[in-house]
DNA sequence: GAGAATTTGTAGCCATCGATACAGAATGCC
DNA sequence: GGCATTCTGTATCGATGGCTACAAATTCTC
């Protein structure tokens, strides 16, 4: 999928794109966390992109497959740096403060793309979409209560579904207008009961 | 509009309704709680109700304007008591330990209308009913803030901001299928940030 | 019974949705 | 140049969305 066999010039075969598929990916995620996948239509994309639908089609194969490609996307590049966050060794009460606050800071960061792109694509009408966003959380909270997990394995799932649910809590206020600094305060309470629950 | 200047009979004027429209307003409400607003088409609520578009939109105006009047009776009768919970005298941090336990039961207490009508609706895509959800949500914020404000005037926001992030939160998980239980363990952990932040 | 009032059922309107058929235009390969 | 290949633009398609026009049906009032 990557070079398609260039023999002499570094083009392929037939008549050349009228766009960039990559940036186009870039426009669609900013519509997509802008509006949130129901509120997006193919002929909102094609005008945003400059394309007509059969290029759309051609190029990502559907609405719903567009957007995992940007999940893929989101969650390598812009999402939450889970690993860096929670890298192992790293004392869990610590950790899973500077998850929330990150989290606050980041879904705040930008109004005109607030909240998580997986989290809130897990609400939309659409099954396929939804499964792929759903798939992404899933695995993140995955990470989050193995990390719990390898010190703390009796407490893991309370604190991983507590993490979780202030996340996505988090996510919601973004999108309702709270700014960074009411979710961080938010974010710093909920930190609190984390020290109460684990021993220093 | 309760009754029709009965003269002789209690009856209205002219053909009788073959349905009772508080009946279908719960049968509604049971539609959008289970699937959401979106999700749940004028045709799925004639179906369900048994009638005809015309007789639906004779009776309720809209689509919207049925889920306006489904808001305001969840509200009233089914939604959390919160007047009962923030009674005004409560100390504050088991008021707030109590709306939160609260909440978690009566989000999980229905798998089939998993989390708060009033909240998911605020995620809806029209705007006329995702205007109404929000005026709602809102006031029970505000209800939350001025309970907190009338013994802790400094905390309010910061408090309230808290619960309410929660409340969505346990919302979202909610109908993402965690349990009583779960949801539950989530609410009393959160419960205990609420302990350190205020003096006993 | 005549007539006003109200609801019902049939049938369909118009907009939008995601997605596509098809022919022509633009390129590389030989 | 001839041809396979790939993309582009126009013009839709079928399904579904919320909603309504219209006439027949059913009731009360007088």
């Amino acid at each position: 999928m990557a070079t398609n066999s260039p023999s002499s010039t570094g083009r392929p075969r037939g008549r050349p794109r009228r766009f960039d598929p990559d940036q186009a990916v870039a426009t669609a995620q900013r519509l997509f966390h802008a509006r949130g996948y129901d509120a997006v239509s193919v002929a909102d994309l094609t005008q945003a992109l400059g394309i007509n639908p059969p290029s759309f089609y051609a190029a990502f194969g559907s609405k719903a497959g567009l957007y995992a490609r940007i999940l893929c996307r989101y969650s390598t590049a812009e999402g939450l740096p889970l690993a860096e966050i929670l890298r192992p060794g790293r004392p869990v009460a610590e950790a899973l403060t500077a998850l929330l606050e990150e989290s606050a800071l980041r879904y705040a960061a930008d109004p005109a793309a607030a909240g998580c792109l997986a989290i809130e694509g897990t609400r939309c009408n659409d099954p396929e979409a939804r499964q792929a966003a759903r798939a992404l959380t899933a695995a993140g909270e995955d990470t989050i209560r193995r990390f719990i997990a390898a010190t703390h394995p009796d407490e893991a799932e309370r604190l991983a579904d507590y993490v979780v649910t202030l996340m996505a809590g988090l996510s919601t206020k973004a999108r309702e207008g709270h700014g960074p600094d009411r979710l961080l305060a938010t974010a710093r309470l909920a930190a609190s009961a984390l020290k109460d629950a684990l021993p220093a």
